[in-house]
Formats: C-alpha cells, sequence, structure tokens
DNA sequence: GCCAACGTTGGC
DNA sequence: GCCAACGTTGGC
C-alpha cells in the first residue's frame, strides 16, 4: 500500500534563499533548521513525495511564494557539524545527529505571493498551524488547507509586470 | 523598529 | 523540576 501524500509549509526568508534560488538549482537541502519540533518533522514525518508550500516570512508581504516537493526524506544536517557554517551547534554528535534535513525540488513560483491577510482571511485556512505557532518554520498542512491554497493560487492575477531577475 | 509569543538556558 | 532571564522569530 502507498502512503498517502502529506503537505508541509515551509519558511524561507527570500533574501536568504527564495522560490527563484529554488527554481535555478532545482533541488536544494533543506537545512539549517534548529528547533526541535521542526526537527521531528524533518526527520519523523515528511515523505518522498510529499507537497510543499513555499513561505516567505519576515517579510513584505510574508505569505506562499511557490510549490515544492519532497525527493528525499529526512536525513542528518551536517552543517551543524562545519565551525563555518552560520547554523553550526556544537553539542550535535555526527555519531547521533541533533539535525535534521530533507531535500526539496522546485515545482512552481506562484505569479506573485499569496500574502499572509489574505490566507488568513480565506474560510477554511483560519485554523492553519501559521496562525497557531507563527514561529514554527517546518509545520503540516491539511489537505483541505492545501487545495484552498492551491485554488486560490489559481485564481490570482499575474502581477502587472513579470518579475525581472534581481540582479547577483 | 517595536514588541508579543515562544523556545532555551541555567541557577536553585 | 521550576521558573526567571534572555534570545529569537516574525508580523506589523
Amino acid at each position: 500500500m502507498t502512503r498517502e501524500q502529506n503537505y508541509w509549509l515551509m519558511k524561507s526568508e527570500p533574501d536568504v534563499f527564495s522560490i527563484q534560488d529554488l527554481s535555478a538549482c532545482r533541488v536544494t537541502g533543506w537545512d539549517g533548521v534548529r528547533n526541535y519540533q521542526a526537527r521531528n518533522y524533518l526527520r519523523d514525518g515528511i515523505k518522498v513525495g510529499d507537497g510543499v508550500l513555499f513561505y516567505y516570512s519576515n517579510t513584505r508581504p510574508s505569505g506562499i511564494a511557490g510549490l515544492a516537493e519532497v525527493v528525499r526524506s529526512g536525513y542528518p544536517d551536517d552543517t551543524a557539524f562545519d565551525p563555518n557554517d552560520l547554523h553550526f551547534d556544537p553539542k550535535s554528535d555526527p555519531a547521533k545527529p541533533t539535525w535534521y534535513r530533507v531535500d526539496l525540488k522546485f515545482v512552481k513560483a506562484f505569479p506573485s505571493v499569496i500574502p499572509i491577510q489574505a490566507l488568513r482571511k480565506t474560510p477554511g485556512l483560519q485554523k492553519m498551524v501559521l496562525f497557531r505557532n507563527g514561529r514554527l518554520s517546518v509545520q503540516p498542512v491539511s489537505k483541505k488547507e492545501w487545495e484552498i491554497i492551491l485554488r486560490l493560487c489559481g485564481k490570482r492575477k499575474n502581477p502587472t509586470a513579470p518579475k525581472p531577475e534581481s540582479p547577483r
């Protein structure tokens, strides 16, 4: 019997890693998560084939920027072992890693970000974990919530001008 | 930049 | 094991 697809929301600050960055590299390791509840989802809950809402936090507007899909389930996040890494954790033992990551592949970038205010007022989305625990950076999304959000995105108009690639 | 909510740390 | 102090997240 095949496992049912589950759905997740993962946060990133667009300045740090945007949906365009994911589009460019196709696949990325979702590393640097240093929160136990989020870690548990990464290590135990998230499986290959699961759907991911790519959420922009700490920006204007915050909201859902696109979609990704899990292509590798939880495995140790070795950035925790690198003293030069921003997310270095000397307490994570390579023999028994504290932190985990998954790999995501790009699926799509929405024509424009669905802002959190729009999510908040959409019937059926008020109970999203996003609103109950706003700080959790990896969180489950119900199938119903997922479907509502995909419908929202389908209805969205294209932005007035195509988004230029920001120069690096 | 403010500040509320939450998570972590450490003294006891 | 409690809880105050502190640090971080993230919407606004």
